[in-house]
This record gives C-alpha cells, sequence and structure tokens, in this order.
DNA sequence: CGTCTAATTGAAGCATCTCAACATGCGTGG
DNA sequence: CCACGCATGTTGAGATGCTTCAATTAGACG
C-alpha cells in the first residue's frame, strides 16, 4: 500500500477539466462542512467544532487499498479529492462494488461502531484523503450531540443508496441499471458543488461500472454504445455529460428521494 | 391498511412449533434488550431506561403494509412477533424486497433521522409491533448516549446486510444466492434466541425468496429442488431446517462477520 | 515507439426468464 | 364432512439477456 503522508497541509488541487473543481481549494473541515449541509443544517457552533476537528492529510495512489476487510482500524478517512470505491471480492475471484465514493464522503465511516470491517476501500483515481481518529469523532459527539445525528444521518443516505443498488441490479435491465448510476453520480456531485451543467467528472472504467452493477465489461461496452447512440449522454475520458437530463432520468427510472438531499441549490430541478 | 389496536398489551404468542418460541413470551422491552445485547453490551441503568421506554402493541395481519414509501412517520416499529420485508416496486410492477426481518428488528429505524421513507414495510405473516414514537427513542439517547450508538450500531448492521445482499445478487449464482439466504437468516434467528439446532421459522414463500434474490419464482424452485436434493435443507410448511449445516455454510459461501453477531452465546459455532 | 491499460468487436453458450399448465394444500362455507 | 376457491408450489418448453472466450483496436505515457 503506497500511501505518501504529506509534511504540510498543501492540498492544492490541480483541478483538471470543469470549474467545478475550484470549489475544493478550501480547507479539508470545509469539504466537510458543505457535506453535511447538504443533507442537513449546521449550527455556528457545529461548523465551529468541526473545524477544530483533528485531521491529518493523506495523498494515495491510484488502485490502491485503504482499507482492508478484516481491519480494525481506529480511524476514518473523509475523502477530499479523486474517487474512492467499496468492494468485496467472492470466491471465484470476481468482484463486486457496492458503492462510489467522492469528495466529502467517508467510505470507511462504518468502522466507528463496527469493530470489524466488511468491505474493502479502493482508491479509483490519485485520491487526497483526512484522516480522522475515531475519538476524535467521538469527542465531537460528546460535544455536539446533533452533530452525531447528522453523521447518523449520513450512514443511513449510505443505508438508502444501497437498497437503491439491490433494486437496480435485482429488477432492472443493464440499460437502466447504468442510466440510473449515471444519475445518481450526477446528482451527488451536484449536492457537493462538483458538477456544472450535468456535467461531472467520473474517471469510471467500464470494467468498474460492470462490478457495480453486477455486469460483464463486454455488455456494458455494448449498452453503453446504446445509451450514447439514444443521445442520451456523452461518457469519454474520465469524464460524463448528460447531453439530455431529463430523458436520463426517465431512461435510469430515477427517483431522486432515497438520496436524501436537502439543501436546495443543491437539489437538481425536476425534468422538463 | 388492517391494523388492529390492542386495549392491553396482552402479547401472549401461540408458540406454535419449536420450543424457541417460548423465549418470546416476555414483555416487548426485554425482547429489545436481548436484540441489542447480541450486537452489544448493556450497562444496568440502560437497561432499566429501556424497559421505561414507551411502547405501544399493536398487531397486523399478512400481507398488510405498515410503513410506506414517501410517508414521514413520527414513530417507529419493533417487531416482536412474526415477520416482516423492506421492499420496492419498480416501473413494469416488479417487487425487489431488500430484508427480511424477524423479532427484536426495527424496520423503519432509518426514518427516526430520514424525513421521507425510502421503501415499504409490510407484513409476511401476522405479525405483533411495538410502537415507539421517535420522540421517546430521542428523550431516550439523550438520557443514556451510549444507547444511541448501540442503536446506530443496529442501522450500520442492517447496512452491511445490505452490502451482503448486493455482493449476492450481482456475483452469485441463483443456488449460492439460497444457500446464503437461508444461512443468514438461521444465524440472525439464533441470535436473538428464536432457533435451536440449525432449525428456525420462516414462512417465506418461493415468491418472496424470488424477490429478495432478483430471480423468478420458477428459477427458485428449481434451485429449491437442488439445494434439497443436495441433502443441505428441509424447507416445507414455514419451516427451514439446515440438515447439513457445514454443507450449506460453504454451498452459500457463508462468512458470519458482516452480521456482527457480538453475544458468545449467540454466535454460531464453526463448522464441522 | 514500445508498453500497458481500457475499449471494442464477434461468436457461441448458458443461466435464468417467460409463458402456460397443472398439482397441491388449506381454510371456509355449506 | 365435503366442495369450492385461492394461494402456493411444480413442471415443461421455448426464448433471451447476459456471459464467456478470444482477438483486435485505441489511447495514454514515458
Amino acid at each position: 500500500m503506497t500511501i505518501r503522508f504529506q509534511a504540510s497541509a498543501n492540498l492544492q488541487h490541480p483541478g483538471r477539466g470543469g470549474g467545478e473543481a475550484s470549489h475544493l481549494s478550501h480547507a479539508p473541515a470545509e469539504l466537510l462542512i458543505r457535506k453535511l449541509e447538504s443533507i442537513g443544517a449546521l449550527s455556528p457552533a457545529e461548523r465551529a467544532a468541526l473545524r477544530r476537528l483533528e485531521m491529518t492529510p493523506v495523498s494515495v495512489d491510484a488502485h490502491h487499498d485503504i482499507v482492508c476487510e478484516g481491519a480494525s482500524p481506529t480511524a476514518v478517512t473523509l475523502l477530499l479529492h479523486g474517487f474512492l470505491c467499496r468492494y468485496k471480492l467472492v470466491a471465484d475471484g470476481k468482484r463486486q462494488i457496492m458503492s462510489f465514493h467522492i469528495p466529502g464522503d467517508i467510505p470507511d465511516l462504518p468502522t466507528l461502531f463496527l469493530d470489524v470491517t466488511d468491505f474493502n476501500v479502493c482508491s479509483l483515481t490519485s485520491s487526497q484523503l483526512a484522516v480522522i481518529p475515531h475519538s476524535a469523532l467521538l469527542a465531537l459527539f460528546a460535544e455536539q450531540r446533533q452533530l452525531a445525528y447528522l453523521f447518523w444521518r449520513n450512514t443511513l443516505i449510505d443505508a438508502a443508496v444501497f437498497r437503491e443498488w439491490i433494486v437496480g441490479i435485482g429488477r432492472r435491465s443493464a440499460f437502466v441499471r447504468i442510466a440510473h448510476l449515471f444519475c445518481e453520480m450526477i446528482v451527488r456531485m451536484q449536492a457537493v458543488g462538483l458538477s456544472s451543467n450535468y456535467s461531472v467528472e467520473l474517471p469510471l472504467t467500464q470494467t468498474d461500472i460492470a462490478d457495480a452493477l453486477g455486469l460483464s465489461t463486454v455488455h456494458v461496452n455494448r449498452t453503453l454504445q446504446e445509451i450514447r447512440a439514444a443521445g442520451l449522454i456523452k461518457f469519454f475520458r474520465g469524464r460524463l455529460i448528460a447531453i439530455d437530463w431529463p430523458g436520463l432520468r426517465k431512461a435510469g427510472e430515477f427517483e431522486q428521494v432515497y438520496l436524501h438531499v436537502q439543501k436546495a441549490a443543491a437539489s437538481v430541478p425536476p425534468a422538463r
């Protein structure tokens, strides 16, 4: 595992591509605050407490495991920049991805109350993280009880996304599943200010998509061509653009409720 | 929706079948305590606080919705006796079940911090419930902070089960999926004392199983025959018996970790 | 300009689905 | 105690969405 600890909190990001990346040129705490405000309200005292939260910046290369199944970590990781995913391997070596993570997410938050981790977290791209000790989080919650509830809510939304994925993998066709995933990522990115005009950075390979949706890469490739041919999206070089957002939503049978996004500014306007 | 409110807390259960049912002839709070102790430790003060928790007993018939998608309930439901499931319907009318619930579960606990419910809960059999107002739970948490964490842990385990289901539906064959589900239900039932000798009450129809595992009833029927023919289980009249528990575990590629069961007495001895 | 990863294509196979009967069990009313 | 009705389970046969295998092509990078 190649984790490079950084001497200082020098976390300026290159800001490749869309203008939305500039939003992230803030301190780690600000990103966490923005994330939490996308799912609930924060009082000034809570914001202040969050700014005092102990965080250690870390960089990781692409395709490296950050958390491993069976481990018992004593800290959680806030994703600052890049993309992560949770996954498990099954008996015959097949991989199932169970979530994608974008800046503001804390994929291993469950380890705060689950002694043994039951999934792996790995980086899809080179990423910047902030490590927050469990003890620091618990101290924060002791001081600001409502914040504990907001983090709890965060994990509940996580679970709501799992439910929606179960529905997709269990009962929807490949075409609908892929369209749905794209809708989900666009709305989530938008909620933390990482999207402009239904265009998001999304550096997923077709293999990643296949492993997330329970499909083969070959089938993902062909279905992706169909979705493109239908004029719904452009998807290349790690960038997803919804050319026809209402059409994509419809194709993906996408109902945003389950994401429980609060922020008015963050929610996607209704189709048409 | 036929919900019959009961005048008093007369919740004696018929205790059909296995001797394990007698365990449930306790007050609702005792069941909740047993459930929580299966996933963590409780102090005497916490147990006392739980016994003071406001709960209203309710009975429901089989096949009735208890919570509906889109609703904003102000109370949660503790299942005392019977079986429930969470489900969603997709565009073409297909159903996907995303969890089964056994006594001690609180399937709508997420509504405590999620304003709009994103799933339905319905009864698989006639069931007895205890309704607990959100306000009562929040008051309990204010008094006993560690209890909040234990309930949080409860929802995290819920999510861990979702992850495992995603893996199953996404990457495992019908045979393995069904075997895995059976293992899961046996271990969960055992954790709350509702199983003896790898035999549990499990009144699922083949349609329920199909809708939970993303399969057709026809295929479930045929695969069930294979599993029976392999000498792993008996499954009839709402009862599941693991004739060959080690074999069933192996067939289901079942690793118990994700259930995060604590109680030593509740954990299933290793195979062989 | 080779090297590696990711995307693409063709062709054959099968796990699982759909449709459509038919069987079984069980509660209920007569 | 029997007859009906309904839910559930079972079976056969044909269809298909998706997989697997195996190349081939395209891009990114030093």
